[in-house]
DNA sequence: CAGTGGTCTAGACCACTGG
DNA sequence: CAGTGGTCTAGACCACTGC
């Protein structure tokens, strides 16, 4: 190993907190190593390096790369890792997680039929009614973090299952990552959404939040989902974001549940 | 470090799969030591040898008890960590996860007040119902993995924050393990139900399973929850386990969202 | 100050994949 | 067979807690 000597042009030493102003709080947080790599390595998947279903370097590589032993690169992976940001197979190597895998296809739905397991129904029949351009209102500025009078694509469309609607979603996006998208581009896609936005935009969904509530179908959302009006739907509201939290997209679904449910595992 | 010529009287070494059976495929599968030593660990924590809230032996203890480094404890007590099983403190020791701690009361709900932060409504009010001993219907029979004939607890309570009725539970509960629950008990007993199952019956609810939908309130759910009938709830149905994946509780839960919503977090 | 968990390193060896 | 990730060890040192 190279004498530590070698000045470092990524990294700073994980000093602790020795800054300026010694009273009155506002200690510097003491920052691991292995949290430096990992930021680095978020750094580099962000600004496309290293793009979904790729390889990235092995961890000896990475390891020279930015100086460190092979253990503390094999921390900052086992929590990138954990985050389903990077994919270890033992053998081959470590890979930048996708939207396209057959494995993880709608990795993001936790609705599942009541009976039959996910993708037992064939596959999701996805039907575009509405792609247009305009300006958001309050509520999707401030979920998406825009200022007021930005862009945004508003999508709308109906899944199904077997043939029958199960759900139907309002979309917002941000015009000024997905330059270029439109209704048609959306409709000729085969395959999940999301996958679209890795290899069209270079946007990765890292992960969402939901809320979710009970409503009774409206007049306009019975239709769509071929029920009758009133009944009762599940509401969920998910905000995705991309690498460092950005907020990407906010989606407002609503789920048939006589046939299917959302299912969730809690620890 | 002592010499491995030590017979371990609780571990196998980290063998391969050098079973007997060399064809035909069932290839014993390859455990790692720290796998092991997990396991070990979790044995005594089903066998409350270190009770809920109690810090378990230090890293460098344990590592002479099971005859291993140091590091492959510390790997076995990260992932019993992860799965919230235990909780690190620096400087202080690892400890039993419980349910009645300030901070994480309530783990296992995700019910959330539209706004404000949980809890900002002041404590719950719990209502309890009724609570009976019967024989459970073949649906909770199979869901908590009993034998037709086995009996059950069975409660029902109402949940209420800021004096408004929220919450609608049916509970079951095999009735050996909480062998002596009265809804006296339950009732008189301050604090999470899962706090009271840890320091009375000694068991630990670990990690839960939830599937929900949508339903419209019948008449008895409306007045429980001083709502209107058909007015679209959240079912939530619930099953608990313990350690080794026992299912321990059947929950079945009936949600107002008109202030409140199910918040949930997907990657 | 001693004791705890947390970080970092270095090296040996194992399990798995694919050419 | 070489290359990858996975395991295990041993030791040094750091950060945090409480006496």
């Amino acid at each position: 190993m190279p004498a530590l000597s070698d000045p470092r042009t990524d990294l700073k030493p994980p000093l602790s907190g020795a800054s300026v102003a010694s009273s009155a709080g506002a200690t510097a947080a003491f920052s691991p190593l292995y949290q430096q790599i990992k930021g680095l390595i978020l750094n580099s998947l962000r600004a496309g390096e290293w793009k979904p279903g790729e390889s990235i370097p092995s961890e000896t590589d990475l390891a020279v790369r930015y100086r460190v032993s092979q253990g503390t690169v094999r921390k900052a992976i086992d929590e990138l890792a954990a985050e389903n940001l990077l994919l270890r197979r033992q053998g081959k190597g470590t890979f930048v997680a996708t939207h396209a895998e057959q494995q993880v296809q709608f990795r993001f739905l936790r609705l599942v039929p009541d009976s039959g397991t996910r993708g037992s129904e064939g596959p999701a029949q996805r039907n575009i009614i509405e792609c247009r351009r305009t300006r958001a209102n309050a509520d999707v500025n401030r979920a998406l973090a825009l200022r007021s009078g930005d862009q945004v694509l508003q999508a709308r469309r109906v899944l199904s299952f077997g043939g029958t609607p199960v759900i139907l979603e309002d979309i917002w996006l941000p015009a000024a990552p997905f330059k270029g998208l439109t209704a048609e581009r959306l409709a000729n896609y085969q395959g999940p959404m999301y996958a679209l936005f890795e290899t069209e935009f270079n946007v990765r969904m890292v992960r969402a939040q939901e809320s979710i509530r009970a409503v009774a179908a409206s007049a306009a959302q019975a239709t769509l989902l071929t029920t009758a009006v009133g009944t009762p739907l599940l509401s969920v509201e998910r905000v995705a974001y991309t690498y460092h939290d950005e907020p990407m997209e906010l989606r407002r679904g609503y789920y048939r549940t006589d046939t299917h449910h959302y299912q969730n595992d809690v620890s």
